[in-house]
DNA sequence: GCCGTATAATTTTTT
DNA sequence: ATTATACGGC
């Protein structure tokens, strides 16, 4: 067992190697759970367990492919299943689609088609959208999805307008996806349950198949996922849930913090494992944690210690408006990066994606290189859904949100009127909007100048289509390419058109890039792929850039200096939490984001905000006053802050002149003799480095002569001096 | 009936 | 920034 238990404390090592039956960890923040997750996957493969019968389900798409690369550094790990709760059931789906009632090519519906649709019953029924709108509907039917009720076992109270509403709209909405031949986010999860309670043999074959079962960020599962994995499960009781319950911050989106607090009810023979030790943060920011949390009721008692150092104090800081918490923060970066800090290893939190903008601004006026995670993705980018909803049509002939956003975009005069007479059509018929487009009848309802127009929009798709069989690349070349939609935008462009332009040469970029790790998933993969992604999957934390990111986002992710902004009465706490438990929650998210610092914590809150058209006083969150005062330092910006956002503004300008391009600058590459620190083994020197492809692998030797072989890449050093 | 332009309104957290 | 909506021109 040459690596695999080495450097790991007794508790973390019971957990690695722990074989058979019920495994929960409860992981505090920091406390080395990935390590154990990616350890105990190299343990299990190292005792004889075949990768294929090893299934893990991480919480996204960037951590299972962290630990695809940590597990491959120990060892082999190809054939392990490696996913989030929804890449494994669009999997397990595909594969018994017609158990479902769906074909195998099914369209993944975003939150976008599923509102539009939505709205669009609404219209269709008549009910009126000023009280009750498609947002809450939506809401209404995922959380009946989430109890796998069924349309017609929707109840809704009487004197609810909004679930009336929901009670009409559900079974129309759930009749239209299936006639789309498509699922929404809900439905993933849902239908695999079905699936799994409704066909004992597929349940069988998956049960054989998936011999240990591990589930990470099990605080954030929601009961059909668990109950998804207890039909896995049931049999053979290899389950192994890592989490923590005061990291539930997703209890809006149908997470129940049950899961995990009740999870030795009902797997009573469970071993678990209590990581309480902290190697990431210092003392004063744990403590400061520590006591936050303490003052909820829904949680498993237990007290967090680190032997890192006291540290500094944490930074209170308050501003009297958002231009001056911007000007604070941009002041305060800059001087970490003045200070040695990588512009990387700084990342700033807010509860809610708006409060980015002053940031924004301040950054850019300061010269700070900085990413936006989240926020307006690329996927949502309008350009990038339209030539996305050409692959989709061409993909799966069904899929009636894709049709009705792009045909006419580019303009076919195809408008409202031929739309809703094609619609009509179609639905009467029982076929798609494509289907109508073709037929003879439904073609008379166009007039007949349109008919060339329309007809060469079918040969298109036809073309896409095949293009698709060959790779997901191709069809986005003839999607970009041959539909029009570049000449549309230049020709109504007038100069910033061209950022639309170059986002579409990424799409390609990106379809070219999937071929080539999925030789075999064609366009069908890759629209999967795009469906299926979430912010921080696209988070390039390889650029030294400040990262700027929600507070739920950076879940999982730990930085050297950490900004937390808005922490003010109605924004954390949020103004919706209004119950008790919907407060702790967001205590949990004051608590997630907090616990990312590794040295360096600043708070901010403002005395003025804008909130919904109007200025509003606010005062300072509640959470504020659960951290000890003796291990805050108090700070008003007009004492020291006021002035240095200027004085790094002119620096910054300077020093841009002189480089041609400062926001690209890549990470430096290890060099032996670099001096560096880990996060876990404390300061050390490189003593060689190895290039692979990328990566770089390293030999440092830290303090007390040990030396570890570290892929440079992964390893999360900071760079206290160059060679 | 469709297209283009202009105007106003609107933001919790996200797979 | 995107989207819903209205209006005038074709």
């Amino acid at each position: 067992m040459p690596d695999i238990l080495e450097g790991l404390t007794d508790a973390q090592r019971q957990a690695v190697t722990h074989i058979n039956g019920p495994l929960l960890v409860v992981a505090g923040p920091g406390s080395g759970k990935t390590r154990v997750i990616t350890r105990r996957i190299a343990h299990l493969l190292y005792c004889g367990i075949k990768p294929w019968n090893i299934l893990a389900i991480t919480f996204t798409n960037k951590a299972a492919n962290e630990m695809r690369e940590r597990v491959a550094a120990l060892g082999t790990q190809e054939g392990v299943w490696l996913s989030t709760f929804h890449s494994y059931c669009a999997r397990v789906l595909r594969q018994y689609a017609d158990r479902m009632g769906f074909r195998k090519d099914f369209t993944i519906y975003d939150d976008d088609d599923s509102a539009r649709l939505i709205q669009q019953l609404m219209k269709e029924g008549a009910i009126d959208k000023e009280r009750v709108t498609p947002r809450i509907i939506q809401t209404l039917i995922g959380a009946a999805k989430e109890r796998l009720v069924a349309p017609e076992e929707y109840e809704a109270a009487p004197s609810d307008p909004a679930q009336k509403a929901a009670a009409q709209v559900y079974a129309g909405y759930q009749a239209r996806l299936a006639a789309a031949n498509a699922m929404d986010f809900d439905d993933l999860v849902m239908k695999t349950a079905l699936l799994l309670r409704q066909h004992a043999d597929v349940l069988e074959q998956l049960r054989r198949r998936h011999q240990f079962v591990l589930i990470d960020e099990f605080q954030d599962t929601s009961r059909s996922q668990y109950m998804i994995a207890g039909l896995l499960t049931r049999e053979h009781r290899n389950i192994c849930a890592t989490g923590d319950p005061d990291q539930s911050i997703y209890g809006w989106r149908g997470a129940d913090i049950h899961n995990i607090l009740d999870f030795e009810r009902d797997y009573p023979e469970a071993k678990v494992v209590f990581l309480d030790r902290n190697y990431r943060s210092t003392k004063t920011i744990l403590a400061a944690a520590d006591q936050l949390i303490a003052a909820n009721t829904e949680r498993k008692e237990r007290t967090l210690y680190t032997n890192n150092p006291a540290g500094e104090k944490i930074r209170l800081i308050q501003s009297d408006n958002p231009n001056e918490e911007a000007g604070c923060v941009a002041g305060i970066v800059g001087q970490l990066i003045e200070d040695g800090f990588a512009a990387r290893d700084i990342a700033v939190f807010y509860r809610v994606n708006w409060l980015s903008r002053p940031i924004e601004e301040a950054f850019l006026k300061g010269g700070i290189p900085y990413q936006v995670v989240g926020g307006v993705a690329f996927y949502a980018r309008k350009e990038v859904k339209d030539i996305l909803a050409y692959l989709r049509l061409a993909s799966n002939p069904g899929d009636e949100a894709a049709f009705r956003r792009i045909i006419n975009v580019p303009p076919r005069g195809a408008g409202p009127k031929t739309l809703a007479a094609l619609g009509a059509w179609a639905r009467e018929h029982n076929a798609t909007l494509i289907d109508a487009l073709k037929s003879g009848q439904a073609r008379a309802l166009v007039p007949e100048k349109k008919l060339a127009v329309i007809d060469s929009f079918l040969a298109l798709l036809s073309k896409i289509s095949a293009a698709g069989d060959k790779s997901a690349n191709s069809a986005a070349q003839v999607a970009i390419g041959q539909t029009g939609y570049v000449e549309m935008l230049k020709a109504a462009g007038r100069g910033e058109n061209h950022d639309r332009i170059a986002n579409l040469d990424e799409l390609a970029n990106a379809a070219a890039g999937y071929d080539e790790g999925n030789p075999e998933g064609k366009l069908a993969g890759f629209l999967e792929e795009t469906a299926l992604v979430a912010d921080i999957d696209n988070w390039k934390d390889r650029e030294d850039r400040v990262t700027l990111m929600t507070m739920h986002a950076a879940k999982g992710l730990e930085f050297p200096a950490v900004l937390m902004l808005g922490l003010e009465e109605g924004i954390l706490p949020h103004m919706y939490a209004k119950s008790a438990s919907e407060l702790e929650e967001e205590r949990r998210v004051f608590f997630v984001a907090m616990t990312r610092a590794m040295r360096k914590l600043y708070l901010f809150y403002s005395n003025e905000r804008l909130l919904q058209g109007s200025w509003r006083y606010n005062i300072p969150s509640r959470f504020l006053k659960g951290i000890p005062r003796e291990l805050v330092e108090i700070e008003s910006p007009a004492v020291s802050f006021r002035e240095r956002p200027l004085q790094y503004r002119v620096k910054r300008q300077e020093h841009q002149d002189k480089s041609a391009s400062p926001l690209t600058l890549g990470p430096n590459a290890p060099k032996p003799g670099m001096r560096v620190r880990h996060g876990e083994f404390g300061h050390g020197v490189i003593k060689s480095v190895v290039r692979q492809g990328q990566r770089h692998k390293i030999t440092v030797t830290f303090g007390g002569a040990v030396d570890r072989k570290l892929i440079y890449e992964l390893a999360h050093l900071e760079v206290i001096s160059q060679a």
